[in-house]
This record gives structure tokens, C-alpha cells and sequence, in this order.
DNA sequence: TGTAATGATCGTATTTAACGATTATTCGAG
DNA sequence: CTCGAATAATCGTTAAATACGATCATTACA
């Protein structure tokens, strides 16, 4: 292994190559001038090249200088976040997390796990964002969220997914349709039937039309809705049929309402997964919430099915 | 600013990490046992977590630790890097570049550029590699390749690119061929002209087919070249015209046949450059060998076109 | 019950990092 | 043209860190 600098020469340099000023940034890594001046010298001497330009009466950063300083401050953001994966570590589940969660997740799952979460890690805060997937993604990938919870299948690149439940989609008309009060509805029935959607953005409009088997352009739904409680009020109103998340279901979302809903003859799934940064220094803490968040969740328990709600 | 790890605890670390042995650890660090134990010890108490939990008889990482020297070896490399960058702006253009270029360029622009950069960069070695754009940019992501001299326009992802010369199509056809002879050749008198091309994978035969307006599904050759110098024999016996750039006219491509060569009404380009990562240490070298390049390519040069070659 | 292996610890020496004071240089203002 | 302000380099000294060798403590196993 060869000579290597030292950190603190390269904190040196990027405080130089930020300053452009000895004696600032002398003040700005709170030692002397002197101390910066001759700690800057010994940084060249391993380089083997000189980092800044000093006439008496200004600095002038080297090429090399500003591309190493430019390396230097990269790494010594990564050297920050070792102490930051230690400190997790130290302190697990504490502190803040930025969370997002999509809108057909989000008011059925969270009041349910929300107060069970407060109470196993007190210490921690967790701060909710409520959007689709796409902008959360973006949102994830741009450090402005820590981890999303989301709906799956779904191209989400190079993140770490963890599935936290399965969630089966449920046939739901209006109590005079047809199909209703039908303990089981083949996914055949559906063909010719007015499919209700979330509008354009959702992931479960996709997912509901790959349940369906037809491709986005043979969306054949005249309105479309813009939450699932919007959509609920129009399958009531008899508007037309849709699929809806056993989840909301189990939330109550029919409730007041006399849609009948069934299971599907070959049942269909969304599964519900925490995504979070493969780099991300708390992956420690987002595994032990999923974990949490699959105890918490509804998921595997059987024969919950009623053919009708009032 | 905080308080950081040192190199060295890093250092340690990942020794330690690679061998879970203090002893052996400290050989690799070329220190001795006893100071590999100080150094980890210090290296926990910044970190304010064990890394390590050592029973007399054998060493297992702790699962902060695993992590922490995961990054530490990313960090170290950057650091090595650093020294690296350092090295290229001390002793500028020596060493070895493995350069990739594709076919259609190689034997035209190679031969005649390869002795000058020979003269001016004596101390640098250049491996070339011969093969098409795909797998060459895949090398070049890869490591394998540290540059590539290609064609653009050309997907090339998030390379540093640096155009070296504008290269034009010129058409070419037999001598006996109703467009033989002309000075100029409207793009329209193509259509309908049994236009050969290279085969599947050389860039030169999308950009030929970019050049006459038509998309690649309408690929009109019934013959296909698997190189320039086949392409060229196929001309001159009549089968078909083509588009070849004027970097492997002016390279003598047609010597010795009596194919007629013409520009074309409206002319049109392909560029060549070079590409390199865009987080490459040498980037500065990088620059100087397109450079060097540029000089040494014909490009700006007008007027240079004949009607007829022997 | 030894003995070999292994990591921790201790005391000491050397190297490194930091400071304050001083010097040398340069740019402007008077 | 000279003086003073600004600025980086240098020097001598001190404190801290790093490294070493020797020794100790623990454990596994013959």
C-alpha cells in the first residue's frame, strides 16, 4: 500500500480551493495559518505537484489543485457518511426519516401502523410525503426522501426493495349490477363490463388493467377518478365496476356505501414494498421498518372475504 | 467540521476486514500487531461503535464494521485515485492508453496519425482495440478501455466527448453508372439506386441511412459489406452505389479501382471523436490526445474533392 | 497440564500536527 | 517614493499521535 494523504490535508485543500485564502480558510478549519500553510506544503509533497498558485497577493488554484480538491471534497462527504452508518448503528431507529407513500397506500395503511410504530421506536420522527410513484422516485433518487413505500410491479431501477405485503385486488359493483353479491367473479366477467380507473399517474390504473389483461391504450373507462374514495362514490352510484385494494377495503373505504365486492376467480396482486437507496447509510433502520411494517400489516391472514358491506 | 477517521484507521479496517486476523492484518499494513490493535481501538472510539468483536481464539466483524470497511475501501480507492490524478498532471501523456476505434476509422485515420503522436509523446504507449461502437463503449464503462475514437451522433450515455474532425459522406458509384462523373449528386437521385451498405452493427450504415432519409427498416441492400474495403470492391463491380466517408478517400480507399466519387448536394457529416469516462483521472490527457488529433486530421480542409479516381 | 496462538496493554521513542512570532513580499495610498 | 496593510512562508517550540518491542491474559487443544 503507498503514502497516501491524510484527511485532514485533504479537509485543508477544500478549504483552500473554497477560500481561495490562506488565512480563511485557516479560520474555517479553525486552526493557524501557519498550521494550513505548511499542511497544504506536505499535501504537494505527497502529491508530487503543487495545488495553488500563491503570489503575495492572491491564490490561484492549480488545474490539479481544483481537480483534486473537487475529489477531495467527494471524499470527504463519503468519510462523513461512514461516521453517519456508525452512528445509525449506535443508534438505531432514532432521529428522522423521510418517508413517501402513494395515495393508494397511504390513508389505508398508515393510520393502522402509524401509532404501533410511535410506540416501538419513540425516538424516531417520521415525516410523510404523499405522492405517486414516479415523483417519489425522483424524490428518492434526489435525497429529498430516505425510502417510499409503493406498489410493485413497478421499474424502479436501482433501488433496494423490501416487500412488506401482498394485497389482492377485489371486484366491487353497485349493489344492482349483475355480478354482484357473487362470492366469486371470474376475471372473463370483466370483459365488456364499464372498468372505473384512477386517472393517468397512479400505479394502480396499471395494475388494475394488467389484472384485467388489456394494455394502457384499450383504457376503456370514460370517467376517471382521481383518489379511491372518488372512485368508490362512482362504482356506488352504479357508474360502472372496478378493482379495488383488499387493503382499502379492510380500512373501511366501503363502509356507507352498499357496493358489493367479490374475490377474483384467480386472484391478482399488488405487492407493497419499501424501496430505499442501496447506498443509504440507515439500511440497518429501513430493514427493521419494513419488518415492522409487515407485522403490522393484514397481509396473510385468510378467508377475510365478505360478499357484501353495508 | 467534525472529527473523521483517519486513513490509516480505514487502512487498518479493511485489512482487518479482509483477513479477521490482527496479526496477518498488520503484516499487510506493513505495521505490527500491536499497533493494529491501538489504531482499531482509536478507529471505534471515533466511530463510537465496535467493529469487531474479537474472542481470543478468531475475529468477527460486527455488522457495523462489515459496512463501515466496505466504504472504506471505496473511500480508500478514491484516495489512491486522488494520487493518481496527481500523477497524470505531474508526468502528462506517458504511460499506456488503451484506446479503442472502431472499423471505420482505425485503418484511415490511425495510419496516419499514430507515427506523429509516436514523435510528440514519446513516453506514451498506445493499445488500440478494434471493434464497433457498442461493445467498445461497453469496455470503456467496464474499465477495460480508458478511451474510444468513434462516430457520432451516437448514444454514448454520460461520456465526455470531444469532437477531432467532421468527416463527409461522399457518394460513390462504378464508372459506368448513369451518376459517374457528376460534381455533385442530389440526395434525391439515391432514391430508388440500389444503395449498398455495411453490415448490422457498423454505425457507418445507420448513419449512411440517416444521410438518405430512411429509417433502418427500409434497409435496401440486398448485399451487405462486412468492411469499407469489401464495400468498396462491391461498388466498383457494378452491384450497387454507397456512401463512404472522405477520412478513407482521402486515405486511398479507391486507389487502384475506377469508382466515381462525387459530393453530395447537400452535404452531410458524421462526426468523430473521442470519448473517456466522464470520472477518468486522466481526463487532462484525454484532452490532449484529441488535440492532438484534431491537428493531425484533415478535416478543415476544402475544396478537396475530385470527380474521378484512378 | 502444558503449549501455541492470539489479542490487549504498557512504557518508550519517533514522527507529526499545531501554535505563536517573525520574516519577506507585494500592492496601494499618501 | 516611501510607508503601511495584507498575505503567505518560515522558524522554534510544544503537544499529540503513531509506532515499536516486550509482556500479559485468555483460550483451544494436544
Amino acid at each position: 500500500m503507498k503514502h497516501l494523504p491524510t484527511m485532514k490535508q485533504l479537509q485543508y485543500l477544500a478549504a483552500l480551493a473554497d477560500t481561495e485564502h490562506f488565512g480563511r480558510a485557516a479560520q474555517r478549519c479553525h486552526i493557524t495559518q501557519s498550521t494550513l500553510s505548511a499542511g497544504i506544503r506536505d499535501l504537494e509533497s505527497v502529491l508530487g505537484a503543487p495545488v495553488a498558485e500563491r503570489s503575495n497577493r492572491q491564490v490561484l488554484m492549480t488545474r490539479v489543485g481544483a481537480r483534486v480538491a473537487e475529489r477531495a471534497k467527494a471524499l470527504l462527504r463519503d468519510a462523513d457518511e461512514i461516521m453517519e452508518v456508525a452512528k445509525a448503528a449506535r443508534d438505531p431507529m432514532t432521529g428522522e426519516i423521510r418517508l413517501g407513500v402513494i395515495p393508494t397506500i397511504a390513508p389505508f395503511l398508515l393510520p393502522r401502523v402509524l401509532p404501533v410504530l410511535r410506540e416501538m421506536y419513540p425516538a424516531l420522527t417520521i415525516y410523510l410525503r404523499e405522492e405517486q410513484t414516479a415523483p417519489l422516485l425522483a424524490r428518492l433518487e434526489g435525497g429529498e426522501l430516505e425510502a417510499a413505500l409503493i406498489a410493485l410491479p413497478y421499474d424502479t431501477g436501482d433501488l433496494r426493495i423490501e416487500t412488506v405485503m401482498e394485497d389482492e385486488f377485489l371486484f366491487a359493483c353497485g349493489p344492482a349490477h349483475a355480478l354482484a353479491g357473487r362470492n366469486e367473479v371470474p376475471v372473463e366477467a370483466l370483459e365488456g363490463e364499464p372498468l372505473l380507473l384512477l386517472e393517468e399517474g397512479h400505479c394502480l390504473r396499471g395494475h388494475a388493467l394488467e389484472v384485467c389483461g388489456v394494455g394502457d391504450k384499450r383504457a376503456r373507462a370514460q370517467f376517471e377518478a382521481s383518489s379511491l374514495h372518488t372512485l368508490v362514490q362512482m362504482v356506488a352510484a352504479g357508474i360502472g365496476v372496478t378493482l379495488v385494494p383488499q387493503l382499502a377495503v379492510e380500512a373501511g373505504i366501503l363502509q356507507g356505501t352498499r357496493i358489493s365486492f367479490s374475490r377474483l376467480g384467480a386472484p391478482a396482486f399488488r405487492r407493497i414494498g419499501l424501496a430505499w437507496r442501496r447506498t443509504s447509510r440507515r439500511a440497518e433502520d429501513f430493514q427493521s421498518l419494513a419488518d415492522a411494517l409487515r407485522i403490522q400489516s393484514p397481509a396473510a391472514e385468510e378467508g377475510n372475504c365478505h360478499a357484501h358491506s353495508t
